[in-house]
DNA sequence: ATGGGCATGTAACGAGTTACATGATTTT
DNA sequence: AAAATCATGTAACTCGTTACATGCCCAT
């Protein structure tokens, strides 16, 4: 009757999903595989994958065949199971997908961008775009560490939609400082720094 | 000596910042702000709007003008202080900006699409890009509303990227679509459901 | 010997949400 | 008469992070 037990967030189902491709994994090692799906979805702190494992265990999600040694620290691995794959399942099956969050700083800053100089907004987007350059060249070792893999089929669309995502993004960005640049000097509101000096 | 209070949340800021555009604004007319900026920054919810503001208050980052009544409900009008607008502005040209946080779970579910049908994702993805029209057409009146008002004019660009942005997502996805269909038949993985019937 | 990777966990805190409570005015 | 909008706030809770604690193995 009172067994009513709450739904799981999001993030519980990231750490369930990535028991559901076969191998048992430990924290330490979901830990990784949630680094690499940053791109897409932000991962949890360390602390809470380990506490997620504990909560999934709780329902019968996961269980953990027992410590392993490898020589080196104990180590507890986690496998999903039937139950487990089965709340997976309804949850990927929902009809009503929660909304998408966006926290982009450097856009908040942008957008508050009449409280600083047209150069300091340069020089941040500038940073941005070599990020995002960056995230790219990560997620392209993951992509290329996907494809052709079967298994991962799913998850490599998902990492080459991320490519042409931030690759679209690095692009977009550019032509927005090369706007912002164009309007150094005929933008009315700051051409009076130039008579400062 | 012991005065090192901690810094606050990008959160915070994007309240502050909503007050620096010169107009007096109460709790409630800063959520309809920043319900319009979710596009690119995830809007706290109501009450945290409110306890934001008591918290920059205390810092003397927002003074409220005493309460207004103008036949409605009582309304505390906030200001922006200049102490306010100097934090605001050192937060601006901070040099490391923090890394933008992504938690989108359509991906998410097409991440692990090995555990459900293919059908079931086309759906999901058809889905994402309803959302993603419907939230440009949302950016779109915004936008509309900021281009052409000097005060808004970063702010403009930010909106104007944000089009470009939700733009290609939602062709992104129908190309990403058009693939996962194409794969519907070829694909060794699921072609035993046509001769489960 | 120093630093980095492997490996798990706890405690305290802060961020953020949900649900509730209230009540007037305007629109349908 | 009902619903939406305006308007503020509290309490309880969950989500998620940070910092700390421990200890072994391996490479430089």
């Amino acid at each position: 009757m009172s067994d009513e037990l709450p739904p799981l967030p999001t993030t519980s189902y990231a750490v369930l999903g990535l028991l559901s491709f076969g191998e048992p994994l430990s924290g330490y090692e979901i830990r990784k595989w949630a680094e690499n799906m940053r791109f897409f979805y932000w991962p949890p702190a360390q602390s809470q994958i380990y506490s997620e494992l504990r909560r999934l265990s709780e329902r019968g999600f996961v269980e953990s065949a027992e410590v392993v040694q490898t020589g080196k620290p104990d180590k507890r691995l986690y496998c999903i199971t039937p139950t487990g794959e089965g709340a997976l399942r309804v949850w990927l099956e929902e009809e009503r997908a929660e909304p998408t969050i966006v926290k982009n700083s450097v856009a908040l800053k942008l957008f508050f961008g009449h409280m600083t100089r047209p150069e300091v907004l340069a020089g941040m987007l500038e940073r941005f775009v070599d990020d995002t350059q960056q995230m790219l060249g990560q997620l392209a070792v993951v992509q290329k560490y996907m494809e052709n893999e079967p298994k991962f089929a799913a998850s490599a669309l998902v990492t080459e939609w991320g490519c042409h995502h931030y690759n679209a993004e690095a692009e977009m960005t550019q032509r927005l400082l090369a706007r912002l640049r164009g309007q150094l000097g005929t933008n009315a509101d700051y051409s009076d720094k130039r008579s400062e000096r």
